[in-house]
DNA sequence: GTCTATAGTAGGATAGAC
DNA sequence: GTCTATCCTACTATAGAC
């Protein structure tokens, strides 16, 4: 298997294709910036052949973001059923360090495209699974430091995995370091 | 002097009026996302009195991100100007957190908006100056635990002031614990 | 400074042949 | 599974009246 479909796709289809080439593009253009036009001419293709792999462009989103917020699903329901706050935390924190690097593009379209709410507003809500993330790293009753330091750490876990600069490395170094330095920022103690 | 107009306009004028509208609607919908028609619905009027104020769509994007560039520019080349490693860090850190928090909106959609990008290819580049802040905060040959912390600062300085939690938290608030947040991301002492 | 009207283009989506 | 051809809508932008 080929180390740039890892995760994705377990065998080259013309939907798999499709799906990279789509990503490739929403994450440089945004998803309002992208046109199917400029998804098939980057296939080789027409538009038609498009449609005859989705039905629609929101189609094309869904199946993107299908992936990661099954995971992200997974790793609230996982922390949700901790029984101590610190445990809660260590939870969603690594679950959702794990996901971030996986799902590096992904992430930070589901993060920062303005497409993504405005799809799921009618769908299946990614907005309420980081909502959902945000409770667990808050706590109840939290001060306006943990509010701002949360707040900083949901862009920093989803928006880094897309920096150029960090392309070059390699997923588990990129895991250990993002959970240091995000436990730093919540002034948690390394775990020994 | 109304408070919801601080340091963007002196006076209510159409263009400020305009300005406003769009900054509005190119955080919620992104850039891409908003019509010159949503704009113009949003102040009463039609297209043609939008181009009346801008001759373009991109001018009106311009218009919005110039304070926040000349800031930007501002603020690294006083950091460039300091002698010390320390010194350069602690400038650029609270020059970027001075102007995050002052330029809410518009750091958020400098940050993640691929219409922003886009535009400055051929215009003033806040890419370079983005560069800049990056180099001033990594130094010369950064580790890759630094490389990464780094890179969640970036984005979680210029996110972080879109959130919607964090509307209430008035300017000073946020500045000081966006600064606190900051130093332990980096490993930096609190200054005493 | 705002309007009506319109040009010209590109967008998403569909029909039907091969 | 891919094509050609087309529909309809929405977009940016301009012209010219008030």
């Amino acid at each position: 298997m080929d180390a740039a479909m890892r995760g994705d796709a377990r065998k080259e289809t013309p939907r798999s294709r499709l799906l990279a080439a789509a990503l490739a593009l929403y994450s440089r253009h945004g998803v309002n910036g992208t046109s199917l036009q400029m998804i098939a001419d980057r296939l080789g293709v027409t538009k038609a052949a498009v449609y005859h792999q989705f039905r629609s462009k929101d189609a094309i989103l869904l199946a993107l973001l299908e992936p990661l917020v099954s995971d992200m699903r997974e790793v609230v329901e996982r922390a949700e059923c901790e029984r101590t706050r610190t445990a809660q935390v260590e939870s969603v924190l690594t679950g959702v360090i794990d996901l971030a690097v996986r799902h590096r593009e992904v992430s930070a379209l589901m993060q920062a495209d303005p497409a993504v709410p405005a799809l799921h507003a009618s769908q299946s809500d990614s907005a309420a699974l980081s909502e959902r993330i945000g409770q667990l790293l808050l706590g109840p009753d939290p001060e306006p430091g943990r509010l701002i330091s949360v707040a900083m750490l949901g862009s920093a876990l989803m928006m880094t995995g897309k920096n150029p600069k960090l392309a070059a490395v390699e997923d588990e170094e990129l895991r250990r370091q993002m959970l240091v330095a995000a436990r730093r920022l919540l002034g948690l103690r390394s775990r020994g």
